[in-house]
DNA sequence: CGGCCGCTGTCACAATAGTGTCATCAAAGA
DNA sequence: TCTTTGATGACACTATTGTGACAGCGGCCG
């Protein structure tokens, strides 16, 4: 997981420009249309990790595309920040209702935009914006490449690392083998399924050292999760 | 989990007493405080789902705030939302760089910052934003995997969570054994109908644990349906 | 170059948790 | 009361997970 992947919809070229350049410059992979057509078949084509859609645009209207992307399976949980024209309260009502998790007034600049993007990013998929990932007594320093548990350090190798980010970065929810599989392994060819048990069972064991309370919870039939309160 | 608990932090009584208002008219539980130092001291007694921060504030400034609770294991990833005086774009990037969730400038309609407050807890806590199915005092997180009532975790087998689900979808509704089966179980190989009886059966056990009244209601000749007045 | 070592992915087997059926008892109609 | 339909507890059986062991693969170091 390297760089965040961005997707601009913005029909004001200079403006698009402008922010295209900012954005490579923080180490974004960026991509660009000023069409909302387009910008649907861009994301679908490779889910992005965060949209930048103008309100405005040719062909559909930015609304539209911020509906059609949360429509779609794939994309309804990308974060979207609207750009919208100075004014209308209403609009920006009606935008975050409709799904956009934040907005911005023309004119702005781009370090503010910049900086909202990672406080997005920094919710949505911590990871991405060089943050320490919390998680009740854990925390994970994915810079560092460092877990502690309680204040001690936690030995991980590589995949159990990346397993307990991804629950870190979702917290709480389960998932199924396959989707971990996906999530976490790099599918370059065919993995059995229960390989996730052993690994979860083998962060488990790093995780618990001592006698700790177990984090991951197994939902039988499911999956796992992160989960403190295992208990209910 | 019933309301949503909301830390107020501002130090104009009169902004802090309409936004009160507000908030409890949409149901949240509101603790409101005029101080930093305060402010801090009741995140950590009862953390709350999410934190609105005045930027200026008496004691300790809000930036500070912010600072702080990003730091304590247990509010590390409370959701915040920053107000601040019209102008100075460097302090709004200073606030999201610090790790606020989002912000807003005053003056503001109450309106908005309510659809900003419901856009983050629908990001965070799906759970309190609606992305979870209710009836009565149940609550099932369906992505978590989990199910309470009145508030405590309900352990449940993955049939009777089917099957719960499937009654959560369509409450007070009837329905036939044989829709049940169809509904419920995967049809690989036919299933005798009075073995739906015995998970009903297991299911209202799970529900009704201490002494609770019977959510499921049993329609003679006719099958089972979800329903909080069993008889009437 | 060889050998040691840390990681991985798979198995086979053990340990559980969850399922489907029955036989039987209780309750509700008629 | 007699008949039907639902509730229950027990139980054999399955399905799903947990575990320990092991072989293959690189990387690293002497």
């Amino acid at each position: 997981m390297s760089k965040a992947r961005l997707l601009l919809v913005e029909d004001d070229k200079v403006l698009a420009d402008l922010l295209v350049w900012h954005f490579e410059r923080d180490e974004y992979d960026v991509r660009w249309t000023s069409d909302g057509e387009e910008a649907l078949m861009l994301a679908l084509e490779q889910v992005p990790d965060i949209v930048i859609l103008d309100w405005m645009i040719e062909g559909i209207s930015g609304l539209e595309v911020c509906r059609r992307l949360r429509r779609g399976a794939a994309t309804a949980n990308v974060p979207i920040i609207m750009l919208t024209a100075r004014g209308e309260e209403s609009d920006r009502v009606r935008g975050l209702e409709t799904g956009a998790d934040d907005y911005m007034t023309k004119p702005f600049s781009p370090r503010e935009l910049i900086a909202r993007i990672a406080a997005v990013l920094r919710r949505v998929r911590p990871a991405l914006a060089g943050e320490v990932l919390h998680y009740a007594d854990l925390e994970m320093d994915v810079v560092a490449h460092k877990v502690r548990r309680d204040g001690k350090g936690v030995p991980l190798g590589p995949t159990e690392f990346r397993l307990l980010r991804h629950f870190l970065e979702h917290p709480g929810r389960v998932f199924s083998r396959e989707r971990l599989l996906d999530a976490v392994w790099a599918h370059d060819h065919e993995i059995e399924l229960r390989t996730v048990d052993v690994h979860v069972r083998r962060l488990r064991k790093a995780l618990n050292e001592g006698d700790r309370a177990d984090l991951i919870r197994t939902v039988r039939s499911a999956g796992y999760a992160l989960d403190a309160d295992g208990d209910f």
